[in-house]
DNA sequence: CAATCTATAGTTAGCTC
DNA sequence: CGAGCTAACTATAGATT
């Protein structure tokens, strides 16, 4: 009686999938797939649907319902074509501004999808960071942010103790107002010795 | 506080969606679902991409990668069409894209200046709230603020000493686990590249 | 390769605003 | 409409046959 068998589904970064043997599966995959909720499309909402797939290799693969030749005949139809043969000059002008529209839209698009992970981003240290860090129960901090936050505070020490001398000098010392930081406790975490880390 | 607000999805039989609200709604959802899966599946496997669809009322959709002239006009050429006129399918659907292309970007810009101002807005917020006092010049904080700071240092340093005990403890090792002199090179702690969900 | 399997990532039906 | 939410439902990565 086995647990598990496998791994599951497994989380995959959004791009080109490295190793050629996995992307020409998923490529099957993930293709049929799309085939699938095309048709489902089409029967749900009675809309006719057509899918044209290209590999990287070159090789043509599609899918319509009804079928693409039916798809593409509507397209026609509801576009009638120029008879006039001048129209080339238009056309080739079209296609210019066509491409450079898309160059601009996809620029756009992968433009706005880092800005809405940016806000993503954002939106969690809004929350996560009302308080402060120094606020945060220290028991739910990992290691490594412990060792960030011991970096910070080492580094302040410093900066505080200097321009606690600049203080000092120039008004001749009443009640330092961040003795606490200049005391150096006997278990004091910020003046370890060095100890070997290892990765 | 309630546990339940919805009823999440639900299955649904594979038939046309009898009325016509939730038919709009699913056409308007799942095309859009198709599109991303099209995109996905073209920078996964690095394969061109073409989707059309017609909704029942005869209104054509379409999603391209790297645009649906390219997809279409590779069908063309790699399957002779039987009478001339075909061709000028490419350029209908060229103009037609290009409407919808336009009104797209239009709609795409709009929408990327509103997340700019809620970007804007929300960066502001995080400097506010987190930008981390430690980090502002010293010599330029008033004698209140490095009071607080002091306190802030003090509550922070007892944190860590506990915290650093309980570690001690727990591990019986003379070493402890986070060294700060042994560091590794200055890790900005606001530089972000991915979302590393922690836990 | 195509078919299966499994656990999990991703999509979406039904609501609400 | 469109955006957001939640609970389910579905697709699929990775492994196996």
């Amino acid at each position: 009686m086995e647990k598990k068998q496998t791994k599951g589904r497994q989380k995959i970064e959004m791009q080109r999938i490295p190793n050629e043997e996995d992307r020409l599966i998923t490529f099957s995959k993930r293709r049929s797939g799309i085939y699938k909720k095309a048709s489902e499309l089409s029967t749900l909402c009675g809309a006719e649907v057509g899918v044209l797939v290209f590999s990287q290799a070159g090789k043509a693969f599609s899918f319509g319902q009804p079928s693409i030749e039916t798809i593409t005949n509507k397209v026609l139809y509801e576009n009638p074509p120029p008879n006039d043969n001048t129209l080339n000059l238009v056309e080739a002008h079209r296609r210019f501004r066509l491409n450079e529209l898309h160059q601009k839209y996809s620029e756009l698009l992968s433009k706005m999808e880092v800005a809405k992970e940016r806000e993503k981003i954002l939106r969690k240290k809004v929350s996560n960071r009302s308080k402060g860090w120094w606020e945060e129960p220290i028991g739910e901090l990992s290691m490594h942010e412990l060792e960030q936050m011991a970096t910070k505070i080492q580094m302040l020490h410093k900066h505080v103790q200097h321009r606690a001398n600049e203080l000092r000098t120039r008004a001749s010392s009443s009640s330092l107002p961040f003795s606490v930081v200049n005391q150096t406790p006997p278990t004091n975490p910020f003046s370890m010795t060095k100890v070997e880390q290892k990765y």
